[in-house]
DNA sequence: TTATAAAAAATGACCAGTCGTATTAAAAAA
DNA sequence: TTTTTTAATACGACTGGTCATTTTTTATAA
């Protein structure tokens, strides 16, 4: 009974570490090694919670969303809040926490899609899988937005919400590498503040 | 004399080989030796053409950009063709390419963002210089469509430049996972046909 | 001969994954 | 309830192989 805890506890940790590490230095640049030194938990180990090095780095893919979704939902669920200003205030949290961050990292699902899109299936299907829950959830901020007349009805929520998820990964990449959150800024005045407006 | 010909002719093969392996592996899932032995070029020689992987990263993301300027100021220059519909051409042509390729590789640009953008002061330079250089063709692409008053001029040649390249790296992010085109074909429609329109 | 570049060989660090064994818990038998 | 058996998990040493880079040797050119 103990061991079971002990196990879900160890899972965990893992992944909460193979989140950050991941994101710092990619996939084949963190060794497998790095991130059990750091949990201390040893080699041997590995084995028994994860297949392999691919697997586990599928399931820190939703391990890594998981977060945003509740973050962006508490957002679109405020309530006096409308769906384009629940969009708008999500994304300024986020900007304040990448600045915070000093602009490393950027997106975990980005920059494995770059990575590991062409060559690993099995991360893929979890890249995949994420990106559309996300999406999803962006497409119903928009959708609410165009019910409550702030939002443009011309354009369709889905492929809005398209546009402004390919964009912000889009934006994050370029934020890496010019260290500035201007990027961030741009995209969400030129989609929330300009193009989607009603 | 021969010396230093054969000398560039092998820097030229190497850079070649590195454009198309580092786009299909990564920086860190890809290997000198794996270059080298495609070109036939011993693995001590390497150090004769290049400081360091790192350096010859950072040559190889100029070398992968240089061909996409052509191409697009070949379109850009096209005479009787207006600015935006060189772009909307020139973009065409690339999701031909895309389409071809099986949706493998993406942008050399943002995959390695993405994988180094944070770790590699060298390549994020080199980063920073290809894709400034992309983009200011595009905003003198846009630019000569204000001025033919097909591109709206309410908003800044600049800052929509700005939102087509980010998208753009978004777009072929999500082409990668989804393996399909029509992410590409849907960021074109978005802003070339919509957005930026006049 | 001297200088320079090319290439081979060697370096130590690191890689993902495996193996046998030790430890523990649960199940079965007494 | 107590003892024995069986199974699951934990673990560290080890595997073959690859990594980027350096050192040493060989070949070429001036």
């Amino acid at each position: 009974m103990v061991r079971v805890f002990k196990k879900q506890i160890n899972r965990e940790k893992l992944l909460d570490q193979g989140v950050s590490m991941l994101m710092a230095q990619g996939y084949h640049g963190t060794g497998l090694k790095e991130i059990l030194d750091a949990v201390q938990i040893p080699k041997g180990s590995f084995y028994n919670y994860f297949g392999s090095k691919e697997v586990f780095c599928a399931e820190v893919v939703q391990h890594y969303i998981d977060p945003f979704i509740v973050q962006l939902q508490r957002h679109l669920q405020t309530p006096n809040v409308d769906g384009l200003s629940a969009l708008k205030n999500y994304f300024n949290e986020l900007i304040f926490e990448l600045e915070a961050n000093e602009f490393k990292g950027g997106c975990l699902l980005g920059n494995l899609m770059g990575e590991l899109g062409d060559n690993s299936d099995i991360c893929r299907a979890a890249l995949q899988s994420a990106v559309n829950q996300y999406q999803d959830l962006i497409k119903e901020g928009l959708l609410k937005g165009q019910q409550e007349g702030l939002v443009r009805t011309d354009l369709s929520a889905g492929s809005m919400a398209d546009l402004l998820v390919n964009t912000w990964q889009g934006v994050l990449l370029r934020m890496k590498i010019e260290k500035s959150v201007a990027p961030l800024q741009s995209c969400c005045d030129s989609l929330l503040d300009g193009y989607f407006k009603s």
